[in-house]
DNA sequence: TTGAAAGCGCTAACAT
DNA sequence: ATGTTAGCGCTTTCAA
């Protein structure tokens, strides 16, 4: 049988109220009372019953995270950065994986709201804001991890992309590359936030996107990439003027653009250098290791976290907040031809 | 305001019992009634409070995984598979990630158990299974995933890891190789079942491993794999017969193996065949793509989940259950060297 | 077919 | 410093 208060109450003759008094460090209990019921809840391995607690006070010390996919390396960083910083305070974690589907992640929002829990972190994947509004109406505290909206002010995690952009594209520009491609993701914020800086970079030294030399891949989220990084390499491919740099959206478009570029009898960095973002694991055991943005994952995750509890625990709302993080750039051999031009 | 039964009861001057029957599909209730009911649902966007209802039943829909690093493939594949899988029935996932550490792992659990969650699911990163029989008294059904422990019944839902051995050392020797080494994990029974399939697989054949041809590495997990891996094989180049295939507790580990064997000046597969398992994504981008044995982690993750739930719904105590989920080698360029003997 | 009463385990406000 | 009363939102049992 699981120990309630009502038991201790009764084996020590005091009441309820004082053990749960006691268990909440409420000042005003005598001392030798306080270690009486401490000595009793240790030895019948109390564990107070959540579900009670939060009827009352409302709160459920739980928070729901939702990524598009817990395989891929840089949301699986996310939920572990965030399980491991929530844990601290005692809050435990849902986590849903929506499978790339909005239909599926709206139904998971709804679920979590329905638990109440304290503070709701999404790395969405629909395509506009309108399922998240509803969020709203439950006055549960919600950020946004990744990727934002337009249309939609809201609390948002992530790292700075038009920063990404740049990195990458500065980089290549450094390495002597002159006629810098891009291989850019769908119509959400981070891919356009790359674009962005992609361009500002080029802009900034002078240069500019020639014709044909930014592709766009299909709407795939990213674990097709690889599939799709080779399609849009081949087109890069055929244009009249080859490229001689790719910045790539992410790293599976890069290894795929990569393959292409085998494929097509030309070197890595020799002919084509090229840039991910992602910064994989295992990047260093590539055929030509990949350079690539390092997105910074476990900060976001750990920002994230923190910003969360603070929601949950402000009695007041807060207003909203943005936190962009920093991306480095890790370089590897696939963008390393120093000494040519 | 969120809307509670009361209110619905009071708007359409019906009792609170009976929302609540409509609520859960009670057959005595009049049609018409119903209908009202659960229009006025609708509008009010009525959600039940699961605490309350926890309560009474007992019951929270909730279901507990531990993984000791929801970044390894490995456990955020077996992770994606159960969030998938729960959810269809309406339950929520807590996932914790214990970062490969006992403590942080034991106080997980505890959590866990304090939030009655209504069964746990456990890759453990234990080295016994003290802490594990604690569950036991909370009644709480659990179901341990990829590892078991010697001196603890339990459910269990893993690979079959004789097979992965038996799989992974036949291959080798069919491609020619007479001299196969084996990069051994630690004192779990993953590792130790591989082991014993890599031996079976030899004495089948006639064969046995050589002198100096079993290497351990380090108590450490899987993360710094590669570079146990690496110091392993640089151990197994030293032995005075040199292997001609090396099969390798886990994908990181191969990696490892394979840039020691590439530093030594030896090729990949020609003078030595590697095999790894886990089948890592990206293998195929590889400098030499990897022959890996995949472990069906998504099966795992399925069955465990449907396991879960059943023990989650079962009044009667339920026979202890091990499910073993079949391997299958997918054959890359590291092991391919047919022709040759 | 509907509803009244009781209570799940706990906390908040108010005595004493 | 300790206890009494009330009630969170819901389900269960039993009566009407």
């Amino acid at each position: 049988m699981v120990a309630r208060l009502k038991d201790i109450a009764q084996d020590l003759g005091l009441s309820v109220v004082t053990i749960s008094k006691v268990l909440r460090n409420h000042p005003d209990i005598g001392e030798a009372t306080r270690n009486r019921v401490l000595k009793r809840m240790k030895e019948l391995n109390y564990q107070p019953n959540f579900a009670a607690r939060s009827l009352i006070t409302g709160r459920t010390w739980t928070i729901g995270l939702v990524v598009p996919d817990l395989l891929h390396p840089f949301f699986a960083q996310i939920a572990k950065a965030i399980s491991l910083e929530v844990r601290k305070k005692g809050y435990s974690l849902f986590i849903s994986s929506s499978d790339e589907d909005p239909a599926l992640e709206q139904q998971e929002i709804a679920q979590l709201t329905a638990r109440r829990v304290d503070a709701l972190l999404i790395a969405s994947s629909q395509l506009t804001a309108e399922s998240l509004r509803q969020i709203e109406e439950h006055k549960i505290p919600c950020i946004l991890l990744d990727r934002q909206f337009r249309d939609f002010e809201s609390n948002f995690v992530g790292v700075d992309d038009q920063a990404v952009g740049e990195l990458a594209t500065t980089h290549l520009a450094e390495q002597g590359c002159r006629r810098i491609a891009h291989i850019r993701g769908p119509e959400v914020s981070t891919a356009l936030g790359r674009l962005d800086g992609y361009k500002q970079a080029l802009a900034s030294r002078r240069l500019a996107a020639l014709a044909g030399h930014i592709i766009s891949i299909g709407p795939s989220g990213d674990h097709t990439g690889d599939k799709a990084g080779y399609a849009a390499a081949v087109k890069l491919l055929a244009n009249k003027t080859r490229p001689d740099g790719i910045f790539c959206f992410n790293d599976p478009i890069a290894l795929g653009a990569m393959r292409a570029i085998f494929d097509a009898g030309l070197r890595v960095p020799e002919d084509i250098a090229v840039v991910g973002c992602g910064n994989l694991s295992y990047s260093d055991f590539l055929r030509v290791p990949l350079t690539s943005v390092d997105q910074n994952s476990k900060m976001i995750g750990k920002i994230a976290a923190t910003q969360a509890m603070k929601l949950a625990e402000s009695k007041t709302p807060v207003p909203l907040k943005k936190a962009l993080v920093a991306p480095h750039l890790v370089v590897r051999a696939s963008s390393l031809r120093a000494g040519q031009s």
